[in-house]
RNA sequence: CCGCCCUUAGCUCAGACUGGUAGAGCAGUCGACUGUAGAUCGACUUGCCCCCCGUUCAAAUCGGGGAGGGCGGACCA
């Protein structure tokens, strides 16, 4: 795969493509970045940017981790202290789960945010911009409640962030489109440069097939699942024989497969008793979603093969946590 | 600063006027049926009724005080 192609594997959209081209076609000293809100557990949600992360890093990136004190006090989420501390144990599971420690740059917000010339870019973007505009931005990340002042300050700082942080592309998942684009809208404002992004998709609902896979709801698979949990959990999704159910639903199990599993091994071997065919191989995802919709594959078949190469991704970051804690 | 409304199950809410220690839908859990899940049947669980004080034999319900949330008025700095 050259540079483009893993830069745009997986991508749900990219802002835009010529931009995208363009870096690809010099990818060296290139820097791009992902925001997280500290959490003290990594779940898929994350680890689904993180696969973003390696592939640009493999394309030749330098690789940016944010790691949002500032923006996750903004959100209501605790002191700076605990934040911190939640901060350096999502550093050490992004580490374990396989982001290169020294292609890795991670950042705290509170390194740069507070300085008096970000500060006073911030005032100038809240001039510029309507309350209606930036509680747009917001609204995928807070859900339901009456904004704060501080949730509209919130993706103004992720636009300034993109400046700070001397980035050539921004990555996120797809629900922060609007926070992107307004970053592209008005950092021109300011006199800086339009940078592109890349977002990437949301995993389905677990359980149902709906929406999205949300940590606020429904079933998570996280870092601290122990290998019966993560059996469970898979075991319970929602998994017609079909890459396409009816009506506005998808497939989660094939979603992981696609997004999660095979971006990290070269290929899967599906174990099952002879009864049923006996063990199959698959080196691309397309072949083992041709073959579920074909019958060839049974559901409960592709189940215990997500559950146990889950299990192996999500193993290191585990032992990591429970390091943590002891 | 003033006024009005809201607070009951994980969620959305009913019950309050006419006191008798709580309900629906959804969610969830468990079975049956499918070699998965879902759908479909069958069963089941859940509550500091925001807090404090008072009235009463008895308060989610009435009175007083307080907290949190929402909306509006006033002000036009």
């Amino acid at each position: 795969m050259d540079a483009y192609e893993l830069i745009m594997r997986n991508a749900e959209e990219v802002v835009t493509d010529e931009e995208v081209r363009e870096l690809a076609s010099n990818p060296d000293g290139k820097r791009a970045y992902v925001g997280y809100e500290p959490s003290g557990v990594l779940h898929l949600g994350h680890l689904l940017t993180a696969n973003k992360l390696i592939d640009l890093q493999e394309a030749g990136l330098e690789v940016v981790v944010l790691l949002a004190d500032v923006h996750a006090y903004l959100n209501g989420k605790g002191t700076f202290e605990e934040i911190r501390e939640t901060a350096e144990q999502m550093r050490a599971q992004f580490l374990a789960y396989g982001l290169e420690e020294d292609q890795t740059e991670f950042v705290y917000g509170s390194e740069f945010q507070l300085d008096e010339e970000y500060t006073l870019d911030l005032h100038t973007l809240e001039l510029e911009t309507t309350l209606n505009r930036a509680q747009r931005a917001m609204a995928e990340i807070q859900g339901g409640e009456t904004a704060k002042v501080s949730h509209v300050v919130y993706p103004l700082m992720q636009t300034l962030d993109i400046e700070y942080l001397d980035l050539d592309l921004a990555v996120g998942g797809i629900d922060q489109r609007k926070v992107h684009m307004l970053a592209r809208e008005e950092l021109p404002e300011l006199g800086y440069d339009v940078r592109p992004c890349l977002h990437t998709p949301i995993v389905a609902d677990l359980t149902s097939g709906e929406g999205k896979m949300s940590s606020s709801e429904g079933v998570t698979i996280s870092m601290e699942d122990s290998t019966d949990e993560l059996e469970d959990k898979v075991n319970s999704a929602f998994c017609p024989p079909t890459a396409d159910p009816e009506g506005d639903l998808e497939n989660p199990v094939l979603e992981l497969f696609e997004y999660h599993v095979f971006p990290r091994f070269e290929e899967v071997v599906v174990e099952r008793p002879d009864e049923y065919g006996g063990d199959i191989t698959y080196e691309s995802y397309e072949a083992l979603e041709a073959d579920l919709e074909s019958g060839e594959l049974h559901p409960a078949d592709a189940k215990g093969t997500l559950a146990s190469y889950l299990d192996e991704l999500i193993a290191p970051g585990r032992e990591k946590l429970r390091e943590i804690r002891s």
